[in-house]
RNA sequence: GGUCUGGUAGUGUAGCGGUUAGCAUAUCUGCCUGUCACGCAGAAGGUCGCGGGUUCAAAUCCCGUCCGGACCGCCA
């Protein structure tokens, strides 16, 4: 029989009239004649009563939890002091049950959620998804991906859609390789974006192109990271970097309000990369919390302390006592993201103790000042090239906000603009692009190519930053062949070797390119900001875990020697 | 590749040289007609991840390994 509603839907309407509901059992409490139910369905949970004399008794009675019942009766209202909130208001006097399929005892209790290893989880995914925490965050992402389509839509963006089985070009990620039969020997990737795609969209004449696309890169996972995920991609033609930021913010103030009623501000800050690393040490900086680190490099130059005197950069973090423990950890992280070490003063007085300060007798009192630091309070100094001093002190910024609990509630989103448009690898020994070789340049740079100064061109580059995490960045891409040549020459890329890597691709932009750029929102890192989860993993249905295997599917897996000679390949698995 | 951290009944945990390996919950049985984390009584359930070592004695200490998790490298 038909089910009348969902639970959550039972009303005042079907009081006292027969109803047939369906779900899950949750819970059962069994008071030797009498039997209460807790049924659930995706939209919430409803109690069944079952009476010794009903002829539903005998069925009810061989229910486990997780089994699947379908129970028909008059839905009555709950004796008034017992009566909660919705569909608890309500509950259903069986007359008959059917037990739909029984289930085995659970693996782990779905009431105890949280607690539960995560790999056990994820293993009997299936089970964890109808806890309604998890449900709520599917539905959230189906929510959203709807506003996106329907806003875009509305804003004249066309959805088109992008092979996944496509050529491997030569970017920053690994490859996701899959073989192809029949050309023995050659191999598909998989997308690492729809990067290039989007940009033949807009010589093709799209104009307003977005997709929510699957993406794929063969790396090490994070929390916030999976090797397939899916970016919002957006491209846009006849535009300037401002008119990409427009829609963009609109976008996510739209998102915000229809599904979490959130106000984001209008316009976003924003700051410059350069602006984001020395005040924040971080290029996603939180901005949840102050704590920006200070500029103290020629207070130590030519002085006492000898790691300091002749460091291109000190920069110092003025924070609460701390422990030495907690010190220590603080340093560990500092370590670990570049630097020699972390130094440290305890304000006493006017004065300051332990760590360096038998170093710093004469500058007390400025440092004070510059700082703030309150009695007892503790200075967190690191020293050395300026990007490595800003990047480990970030990197410990974000720790003191993990141990104090410094991020405030809500939301905060900036930008940040004018990133860099080449990084020098010093293990290489050679310029790399920083955002992807078809980023333009700032037009006032442009001079800058080929000098001493190449590492100050400034790129029409762009992120998105919300609570401390990059949720999307992009560009205004080059269309001038001409400046095309400079960028390949700045990353020593040969006329012979970009058309050998990227062909089809420059053989396009000779045929009448309009101006455009674009930008890709990592949609599973917004969903996991939005929803509070702490791990990509929570918002996404069927996750791998942190060493990219599916526990549930149990992916990846060999391929049958049959498999293997179809695609003419061989394995050879690691001897040592 | 590296750093840190964890692995004890189905699940979550305690124990950290000598315990019958404890507790909670789930499961099973009995009792119970207004429960709602129902209650009460009882039962069953553990190669303490795996291998080696130290010791009279190892869940406990050491080494290795496997499997989770966070991070660095990597991820335009």
């Amino acid at each position: 029989m038909k089910r009348t509603a969902y639970l959550a839907d039972l009303t005042s309407a079907h009081l006292d009239q027969t109803v047939t509901v369906q779900g899950w059992v949750a819970r059962r409490r069994d008071l030797g004649k009498l039997i209460f139910i807790d049924l659930r369905d995706r939209s919430g949970t409803l109690q069944i009563q079952i009476e010794p004399e009903s002829p539903a008794f005998a069925e009810a009675d061989r229910m486990r939890g997780e089994s699947v019942a379908e129970f028909t009766g008059m839905l009555r209202l709950r004796p008034e002091n017992q009566r909660k909130a919705g569909s608890g208001a309500y509950e259903l006097i069986a007359d008959r049950a059917t037990l739909l399929s029984l289930a085995v005892t659970p693996p782990f209790e779905l009431s105890k959620g949280r607690e539960v290893a995560e790999d056990i989880r994820l293993k009997y995914r299936y089970l964890d998804l109808r806890r309604p925490e998890m449900f709520e965050k599917l539905k959230m992402r189906s929510q959203v991906s709807a506003a996106i389509t329907a806003f875009l839509t509305a804003e004249g963006f066309l959805n088109v859609e992008t092979p996944l089985l496509t050529r491997s070009t030569p970017e920053g990620a690994r490859d996701f390789l899959v073989p192809s039969r029949q050309t023995p020997g050659e191999f598909y990737a998989l997308p690492q974006s729809p990067q290039l795609f989007k940009q033949l969209l807009m010589i093709a004449g799209v104009d307003r192109y977005f997709q929510l696309a699957r993406c794929f890169r063969d790396e090490d996972l994070r929390a916030d990271r999976q090797p397939d995920f899916t970016q919002l991609d957006i491209e846009m033609s006849f535009v300037e970097q401002d008119d990409i930021l427009d829609v963009s913010e609109r976008l996510l103030r739209h998102l915000f309000k229809t599904v979490l009623n959130e106000e984001l501000p209008d316009p976003f800050p924003r700051l410059t990369y350069q602006q984001a690393m020395n005040t924040y040490g971080s290029d996603k900086p939180d901005l949840r919390f102050g704590l920006p680190l200070v500029e103290v490099t020629e207070l130590f130059r030519g002085g006492a302390f000898t790691a300091f005197a002749s460091a291109p950069s000190v920069k110092v973090l003025a924070t609460s006592e701390l422990t030495r423990k907690q010190i220590d950890e603080l340093e560990r992280v500092a370590k670990q993201n570049g630097a020699g070490g972390l130094a440290w003063l305890r304000r006493e007085g006017e004065g300051f103790s332990g760590g360096i300060s038998k170093f710093v007798g004469d500058m007390a009192t400025e440092l004070i000042t510059r700082t703030g630091v309150k009695e007892g309070g503790t200075l967190l100094l690191a020293a050395g090239e300026w990007k490595k001093a800003v990047t480990a002190l970030g990197a410990v910024r974000n720790a003191l906000r993990d141990l104090l609990s410094l991020a405030t509630e809500g939301f905060q989103v900036a930008w940040i603009t004018d990133f860099p448009q080449l990084n020098y690898d010093e293990d290489s020994g050679t310029w790399t692009y920083m955002h992807h070789p078809f980023t333009a340049p700032h037009p006032n740079d442009l001079a800058l190519f080929g000098t001493e100064r190449q590492h100050e061109i400034r790129a029409q580059a762009y992120d998105l930053v919300l609570n401390g995490f990059e949720i999307g960045g992009g560009s205004v891409r080059i269309h001038d062949p001409a400046v095309q040549q400079q960028m390949f020459g700045a990353i020593g890329f040969t006329p012979e070797a970009a058309s050998e890597q990227f062909g089809f691709f420059l053989d396009a932009l000779s045929f009448g390119t309009p101006p455009h750029g674009g930008i890709a929102w990592g949609f599973d890192r917004l969903m996991m900001v939005m929803s509070g989860a702490a791990s990509i993993r929570e918002v996404i249905a069927f996750p791998k875990n942190n060493r990219g295997s599916d526990l549930m599917a149990q992916a990846p897996s060999a391929a049958s020697g049959a498999q293997l000679a179809e695609l003419g390949l061989q394995v050879e698995v690691g001897s040592e």
